[in-house]
DNA sequence: GTCTATACTTTGATAGAC
DNA sequence: GTCTATCAAAGTATAGAC
């Protein structure tokens, strides 16, 4: 099983209680944000425009008001799905790990949610990537903090794994931290469900940065 | 030595022979494209506006258009400096590879040139990276295709190691390739000149790629 | 909830003076 | 080469009817 649900009405109007009905305006609200991220992920934000959101909805641009008080709400919505999933899931499935579990399999297991949540959360995590740098400034300081914790959860990964004495001692936490991220967060513009299954590719991916490409006996 | 110059006015005049003359319209032509390429990073390709590049480097919006015809022709300039630069950087690098030189040692030199351009053309890089998505289509084309064929060097470095018999039998070489360039690449992000000189950046991402981070008796 | 109508701003681009 | 002046198109957002 590599592709869990994507993200639906009950994700998305935040905490509604399971007892409450599931309003006409959940699911404007939500077929909205959906095309947004994806509009958003494509065109960037100064390029999206609420005529082609609500369009794309079926509904006129002063409709999108009645959801969304302005763009930068609705940007932030976007934003917030996209951190806040992958962040989520992989702190969890972390979390789930055995007891006796060694840094490597732990590591290992952040991987493989890592990428899952990347391609479940796909236009929401598109977007994170290619828009924050341009969104007005108060809303980008938020994410940033965000964005930096989430980094700061893998430092600690890595430095549990260096206690228990699993990695070779000549590398660099931070260094090892950002190049790990920046490949695998890349798999968000080329993968394709079509293509090999994302539970491969995460092995593949764990065995990379385990071992490296080299054979062995190569140094 | 791990900065070169950046490009300067002799770079980005093009095909200009060395008898001629750096005219007054050279000059400007090389401040608004290094001012564009900036600001196209920064705000994305629909966020730049003509009047922002103009004011930054002293001029009015329409004094633009003496220098390029549209919009489109301005990021077409930055993305062709920011792919070719790192193209052709990294080709040349592997190029003057002495004869006997192993796949592992290609590779290096790929790596630290990769590296080491990217950082030196830092806004076009940049500007590619971000906005390529957001130009219009057939602008788009022209610079994906670019990349693909960068892409495919690397994919030949890599071919090249196998066949020596220096990988280890498992690696998936297009999943690698994707990951190695997703990893360095993201150093646009983060990078800054006054941290970890860039040939310890690069050095520590060999490692990485060539043995992974966890010590050898570890599988 | 969603519509039509519209106020106000900013945009890419051109014309023509200097 | 660069300026001022200007245009048509497109942008965000609001008001008020239904």
């Amino acid at each position: 099983m590599s592709h869990t649900e994507p993200p639906g009405v009950r994700d998305v109007t935040r905490a509604k209680r399971s007892s409450e009905r599931i309003t006409k305006a959940d699911i404007s609200r939500e077929r909205v944000l959906t095309a947004a991220a994806r509009i958003f992920s494509e065109r960037g934000y100064a390029g999206t425009t609420m005529r082609a959101v609500a369009k794309n909805v079926g509904l006129q641009a002063a409709s999108l008001y009645y959801h969304y008080r302005s763009k930068e709400e609705l940007i932030e919505a976007v934003l917030d799905m996209g951190i806040n999933g992958v962040s989520h899931a992989v702190h969890a499935a972390v979390a789930a790990t055995p007891p006796g579990s060694s840094g490597r399999d732990r590591i290992d297991i952040a991987i493989h949610a890592h990428l899952t949540s990347l391609v479940r959360f796909g236009d929401y995590t598109l977007a994170s990537r290619r828009v924050l740098g341009q969104v007005p400034a108060h809303v980008r300081r938020k994410h940033v903090r965000l964005r930096d914790a989430y980094g700061e959860f893998w430092i600690a990964l890595l430095e549990a794994a260096r206690s228990a004495d699993e990695l070779r001692s000549d590398v660099d936490l931070r260094l090892a931290r950002t190049f790990i991220l920046g490949g695998l967060n890349f798999a968000l513009e080329w993968y394709k469900p079509q293509g090999k299954a994302l539970d491969d590719v995460a092995r593949q991916f764990s065995l990379l940065i385990g071992d490296g490409i080299f054979a062995v006996p190569s140094k």
